[in-house]
DNA sequence: CTGAAAGCGCTAACAT
DNA sequence: ATGTTAGCGCTTTCAG
């Protein structure tokens, strides 16, 4: 029974049809004359009936919720992501568990475990370094997932986002063009998580195109980017640059430069990677990349209904990413 | 059975036992013998059982998952609320259901429909008011419930959070008893939140402190404080302070004093609601509200489970809320 | 301390 | 087009 204790029986007893026709309607059913179907709904309305979620996903096997493990949600990029994924689910009649891993393996695997123990359908996991005994669970009880927040053409399983090495070649590029030789890429904390990693890699990958590029890790907050920035402000190699892996840590670039007394973009350039709502408002407005949050959570989203409902399999899609140019980066040549 | 087809009954014949007593031992049950206790345990690690959620939600009646409706997570302070509720409930043995209201209290129904449709056990409201709609539904279906960011003392509803009145009433004297008589309140749009119609009464109610107290509303983020605050600084009545009714319309208002050429706090005085993580890190350092977004979602959470397990009463509760005052506000006396 | 058995509310063959 | 019925996997009296 349902909390007001209304179940099938009692509406198939107040139309005095069988809970199957009953069940037929509610499902949207097929082979019900359209007199029948008034009959039911009306009944349904009248008493306030509501299937039990329980019962249907005991006879079904599908619990039609489906589960995410975030590193965290205090991160607009996850946020929004989080939103997009919850929005297209409810559009399509599925519900969201979300789960916080606070970027931690064990966290994430005993997230998965909990979810999955909850009924969750499929999963959702950010960035493509798990730990093996989450990939063989998954395996194991044949749970659908995919990988998210990254791209990676190479991996048997799918991923669903952005090549994260790419994006940071293609900023350092940015930089590189319009004459920036010695620069300093100001990234979060490396242990935390795959992308931060695969931006890194990708940026060491072009370090030959600079006189110097280096790299500092920060704690990934405004005051984590603010004091890093303002120590590597004195550094000797005097950059011109700051390639700053999350708009966030560009922000505490911002008021480090402030309190130096140091100009932007006319003493240094700063270029961010997120693109959240406000890197267009500050001053000057930031450089950025537009990562696809929004657009990520949807294309998920989808794609995991797909896989349930129609049984499209599930495969790696790479998301387009772009660099917005502002007005935070100096033309030096 | 779950999906690797392993159920109860599968444990109970590797035992010899019935599914009874696996019931009993997998439910930290009482009256086994230490031995068969083991047996169990052993056969379950053996074959990687996994209780099937839905044949328990349904002979239980209860889906140990709670849902929460807030009206953004793109917004620290919920964000922040949500990932303490989750872990809270996590600790607890209980997961999070999550739906996104856009601030819409149709959106708000349509989502505690789907919430409870799918057997969520109790139900995290934001604020105080919604549609009766809504209301009428929790009664009927004698569904748990609080209420949350918001706190009334004589609400016959349990309210769990701050009283955003007295808070923002506060808020101006705190800017009064510094010489402020001149000052302009900005605020996110009224009819999205009754918090934010809360703090705006509560302001109203002391404006006979104050040679000018006025209000403008704007979008609710940096953008919206910064285009709101520009053109108030061009007002006839020179407003002294800007309080603004969330961090980061703040922030937007920072930007729009640097745009302009104004100093803060020498030439103008800014002050927040939140304590966002980077209000302590810009320049000059934001004086703000400290609301307790994580206490309280730890607090909801606890007393929901409270409620559920042993039946503790739901009922209000006043969270402390205070100022932090920092470099923002200048002394005029 | 353990087992047998009756549901929990719904869906899905299979009949009609 | 509608009805009958057998489960789905687990918990929970009630016996023993």
């Amino acid at each position: 029974m349902n909390r007001i204790g209304v179940s099938i029986r009692d509406v198939a007893r107040e139309t005095g049809l069988s809970t199957a026709t009953i069940s037929r309607v509610v499902n949207g059913g097929s082979k019900v004359s359209e007199k029948t179907r008034q009959t039911v709904l009306e009944a349904c309305a009248r008493l306030d009936y509501l299937p039990n979620p329980a019962a249907r996903a005991l006879s079904t096997r599908r619990s039609k919720a489906v589960a995410a493990i975030i590193p965290t949600i205090e991160h607009s990029v996850f946020a929004k992501f989080i939103a997009a994924i919850e929005r297209t689910l409810g559009a399509r009649g599925y519900s969201l568990i979300m789960a916080i891993s606070n970027a931690d393996e064990v966290e994430e695997l005993a997230a998965a475990r909990k979810l999955l123990g909850m009924g969750a359908d499929a999963l959702i996991l950010s960035g493509l370094d798990h730990s093996d005994l989450l990939l063989d669970m998954l395996e194991r009880r044949a749970v659908p997932y995919v990988f998210t927040s990254a791209w990676d053409a190479r991996s048997a399983r799918p991923t669903i986002g952005y090549d994260n090495a790419l994006l940071a070649e293609r900023a350092l590029a940015h930089l590189a063009e319009r004459g920036h030789r010695r620069v300093a890429v100001v990234h979060g904390p490396l242990a935390e998580s795959d992308r931060t990693r695969a931006r890194r890699a990708g940026a060491m990958s072009v370090g030959d195109r600079f006189e110097h590029l280096a790299f500092f890790e920060a704690p990934l907050d405004v005051a984590g980017g603010k004091a890093c920035v303002r120590a590597a402000l004195d550094d000797p190699r005097e950059f011109t640059a700051y390639l700053c892996s999350t708009d966030v840590l560009a922000l505490g670039a911002y008021f480090a430069c402030a309190q130096a007394g140091k100009r932007i973009p006319l003493d240094v350039s700063v270029m961010g990677f997120d693109n959240l709502d406000w890197s267009r408002d500050i001053e000057p407005p930031l450089t950025t990349i537009d990562l696809p949050a929004t657009g990520m959570g949807d294309m998920v989203a989808e794609r995991i209904v797909a896989y349930l409902e129609d049984g499209v399999d599930l495969r790696s899609e790479e998301l387009p990413a772009r660099i917005i140019e502002r007005a935070s980066v100096a033309d030096l040549r």
